[in-house]
DNA sequence: AAAACGTGGTT
DNA sequence: TAACCAAGTTT
């Protein structure tokens, strides 16, 4: 029996759908790919400059893999999640050097490359090659859970097994490059999070939530925790020059492979910052200033950010290494700070804790 | 299995 | 103001 769920929904994508995002342009493997990537949590909008850039100085999957990570990085910078510009870099160099810079089109082979789940392999299989794979993002898994009233958050695997399994069910084998993209413009346009207009929703005869008035209750929401509290000095260590010294944070963790101010243990109290960069970093500095805190959260924990200005007065013993640099405002801005860095260093009043 | 991983929009 | 969460994957 044809599944009319999926024939319903190529109609209404049809008419209403998007059609001409920027990677629906020129698409291919690598165009695919790297949408995918940067959409991963990531709303559309804030992709789209992010993605025209990226495409700019990284036209092809060759260009990725022979660029230094460092440019990547500086590309992602703002968008979140680095361990995606890491990923996709390391993935194209593992295309380039493993599947001879030809994107593999077998599922299996497509998540052996880091950074891609069973999801985006889908995407890719079924936007590039228009072979027929089921993808589940968060709007076919908002559409699932309501049109199957299915109970449960689906970060619990119970809930996301039956998703999947109802995913795989809907996907046509005509069309399914159609009919992936008709399903996720859905969930973003009609099936929406909050106040979903089922009015215009082709599938809504067969919805089991709106039959029973119950689409608020779909998909389950998350349980929620309570989000530690963590502080941190971020030291602007400004030489004679006028430059700031900045550092690579380790690989892993928060803002992993980015460039960033020095941290320094909340422990140390005011008046052993001085004492703390000579020890830590062989650094002369005059008594240190403090501006503005402030406290940045993040998905999972809040953080106080004391920033402290001190003024080397030495000679300055760091020197340029893989993992310090000393830059001049306007370059340290081009390095690929985190979001809140860069404010701190563009507008430090913008952030003032009251 | 559950936590880690960012940022900006929405409610 | 702050919770909630978006085209998820990795550990």
């Amino acid at each position: 029996m044809p599944d009319r769920f999926a024939q319903k929904l190529l109609t209404w994508y049809d008419q209403h759908g998007r059609h001409d995002l920027p990677w629906h342009h020129n698409q291919n493997a690598y165009r695919v790919w790297v949408s995918e990537i940067m959409l991963q949590q990531t709303q559309v909008a804030t992709v789209i400059p992010y993605f025209e850039a990226f495409m700019a100085r990284f036209p092809d999957v060759q260009a990725l893999a022979s660029a230094p990570v460092d440019d990547v990085l500086s590309h992602w910078s703002g968008l979140g999640y680095y361990a995606r510009a890491r990923n996709i870099h390391k993935a194209a160099r593992q295309v380039v050097e493993e599947f001879g810079g030809e994107f593999p089109e077998d599922q299996e082979q497509l998540e052996s490359l880091t950074g891609i789940g069973r999801s985006t392999a889908a995407a890719i299989i079924a936007q590039a090659f228009g072979k027929r794979a089921a993808i589940l993002d968060g709007n076919v898994k908002r559409v699932l859970a309501r049109y199957h009233a299915i109970p449960g958050w689906p970060g619990q695997t119970k809930v996301l097994k039956q998703l999947w399994q109802h995913a795989e069910e809907h996907t046509p084998d005509e069309r399914v490059r159609d009919y992936t993209q008709a399903i996720m413009d859905l969930g973003a346009m009609v099936c929406t999070r909050s106040r979903p207009d089922c009015q215009a929703c082709p599938v809504q005869p067969g919805c089991t939530a709106y039959a029973a008035g119950e689409t608020g209750l779909y998909p389950g929401s998350k349980p929620k925790k309570e989000k530690p509290e963590k502080t941190t000095w971020m030291l602007i260590l400004e030489d004679r020059e006028g430059r700031i010294l900045l550092e690579r944070r380790p690989p892993s963790g928060i803002w992993g492979g980015l460039w960033s101010l020095p941290e320094l243990d909340p422990a140390y109290g005011t008046e052993e910052l001085q004492e703390a960069c000579q020890q830590k970093l062989g650094l002369d500095c005059a008594e240190p200033e403090l501006i503005a805190g402030f406290r940045h959260t993040f998905s999972h924990y809040h953080l106080h950010i004391q920033p402290a200005r001190l003024t080397v007065t030495g000679q300055s013993s760091v020197a340029d290494s893989d993992n310090q640099r000393w830059l001049h405002r306007d370059q340290a801005l081009t390095a690929g700070l985190p979001a809140p860095i860069r404010t701190l260093l563009t507008q430090p009043e913008q952030n003032a804790l009251l």
